[in-house]
DNA sequence: GTGAAAGCGCTAACAT
DNA sequence: ATGTTAGCGCTTTCAC
């Protein structure tokens, strides 16, 4: 029984009671380690108790304290690391951003759904302040995003401070931490393919930023899509960008100024393929009817674009849930699946259609 | 002298080694209590020891871990509370989320500004889970967003809690908590100035539901500058709509089948302004030669409509960050001041133009 | 100006 | 199956 004083009944500081597991212990006539057994759902407590124990809880509308229950084992916190210039460039540009709001949803909702807690913070690339989150919140999981999650200097520190992380849409090319993806590869296969099915024989290609694991892999679904439907890319087809809508618009005039010229361009992002329908228009070359676009990733601009873009969708929210459900299964099981594939889509809009016959 | 054991050293579960303040006392060769002191910029610690301190800080990248002090007094940690159905139907909607993201990106770089850390969550109306959430994180702060931040359930459930609260653009029919907005009535009126000052005289207005403090404020604001101008206003040319896009479109019907109809339409959000623009094509109306709309937030779809939206814009991101920055002080100082007005912007662009001479 | 000791509310290791 | 006792890493009295 406890001998503990206890503050319910009492102010504390400015708020009013507020019930601890000792009130819970002493109302329920037990122990206040039966009481946290209860709370953490650990065999060997009698029905009778177990009852007991729940009825006090609910009476004394108990929730246990976030911060005690941190400083002496779990946080109860997952931490979502964003790439602070991308956020604050998206931001800037006010465009919104689609690909944020879903994977916080996603995150937050599952969250939610185990009574863990969700921080959202940015990281620039040197990861400055990430040791300083990471000793004084001491989150559970960490949640990476893309270009994050192909960090390497991020990745150690996670590392070295002993933290697990998820990685979503993480590069092909290392296999650490866990991972959640869907397949680019074959999703940008599909998409060239169903660009060949209409008809198109020069394809154009607007490559992403080499530190994207994505833009190899997208790239590598484009060329196997072509080479299996023995098609030859000529080098000039392919154009490197960075992800932004300013770089597809210099890829777009690059790809448009040749004789002749492509009848369809796959760019590697959305923001991209909104260029290259822009450059197209002020080149007075109708889309879809002189030029298919498509992108990839079903952002905003895919569906503001006119007309609106083809394109691959993400299950971003389902993507972030995933990778939280992981951790949070990782500190209680460590057998836990480690890489988890979600399906993508194609998402057939506007902007693509059957070849002209000119 | 630190007597206690420390982990510093040794692994501490799966974790390697943290500095804890015992540690950063030990190489200092003082008590934890200065460290303490120095930590929080107490007085009455000799600069001598100060640096010390400081240096042993440093030397052992030491950073206080928050559920400690979470546990002995503040938590360091803000809340955002969004609502719950606001939230989930624009993420449906595929529209994206400006106002969030500026929020959220707002509140976040100013709580990181001082050691804090923002949790966002959701809220439904009824508050269900809040008084949960509450006792569970014990945050120092809540900000509070329309329509919440007028919700008398939740505002009193933080009263009951003892915790502090910012409400952003509240209604101004109570005056609980710190409040930060901008002069909604001014905006509104000032805008509708705009139209009358292009020549506008049969202007209509849509007005938003009623349970937004906002509402009344933008239609008083409508109201008065149609008067000061010598305007009359018929009641017809008022409709009522609840700020989604579907209740624009009917709005802009009941309107734009008046004889004569009105020349210019001031929607109070930007959602329904964008809806009359789609209803006046549908009716073949041109916007803005035979018609003038503007809206009111500058919200995502002010910018992608077609011709973009004249509009009123808020300062969200500063907003929050006021928020924050008032219920940190509020922490520190309790004479802190309880409400800041910031500036709003008139946007003009595309959806506006003199009236036509017919 | 400085420090020792007592919590904050929990979980974990160890009895019983 | 249940309870006791230590901490977790801080802040806060209250001594010195």
């Amino acid at each position: 029984m406890s001998r503990r004083p206890t503050s319910f009944g009492k102010l504390a500081g400015a708020g009013p009671p507020v019930a601890t597991i000792y009130d819970v212990a002493a109302r329920a006539g037990v122990s206040i380690k039966s009481v946290s057994r209860v709370l953490n759902k650990e065999p060997h407590v009698s029905e009778k108790l177990r009852l007991k124990i729940l009825d006090a809880v609910a009476a004394l509308d108990f929730h246990p304290n976030v911060s005690a229950r941190g400083l002496a084992g779990k946080s109860r916190l997952v931490l979502v690391l964003v790439d602070a210039e991308l956020t604050l460039s998206h931001l800037r540009s006010e465009h919104g951003n689609l690909y944020f709001d879903r994977l916080q949803l996603g995150a937050m909702l599952k969250c939610r759904e185990h009574g863990y807690h969700l921080i959202v913070e940015l990281v620039a690339p040197g990861a400055d302040k990430l040791g300083e989150t990471l000793s004084s919140l001491r989150p559970d999981g960490v949640v990476l995003t893309p270009p994050s999650c192909d960090d390497v200097t991020i990745l150690d520190k996670l590392d070295r401070a002993g933290t697990p992380y998820a990685r979503i849409s993480p590069s092909r090319f290392f296999e650490r931490g866990l991972r959640v993806f869907i397949d680019e590869a074959q999703a940008a296969q599909e998409i060239t393919a169903s660009l060949i099915d209409l008809g198109h024989r020069r394809i154009g290609f607007i490559a992403g930023p080499k530190d994207y694991g994505a833009s190899q892999t997208r790239q590598a679904g484009y060329l196997q899509a072509m080479s299996a439907a023995g098609l030859e890319v000529k080098p000039e087809w392919i154009s490197l960008g960075d992800f932004t809508f300013e770089s597809g618009i210099d890829s777009a005039a690059a790809l448009l100024g040749q004789t002749p010229r492509p009848t369809a361009i796959f760019a590697s992002n959305d923001d991209m393929a909104l260029a290259v329908v822009h450059k197209a228009a002020e080149l007075g070359i109708k889309v879809p009817d002189a030029l298919s676009v498509v992108g990839f990733d079903d952002a905003l601009s895919a569906r503001f674009c006119l007309p609106p873009l083809t394109t691959v969708r993400q299950p971003i929210s389902e993507m972030a849930s995933k990778a939280v459900e992981l951790l949070i299964a990782g500190g209680e099981a460590k057998d836990c699946t480690d890489a988890a594939q979600l399906p993508y889509r194609l998402v057939i809009r506007g902007s693509t259609a059957m070849v002209s016959s000119d």
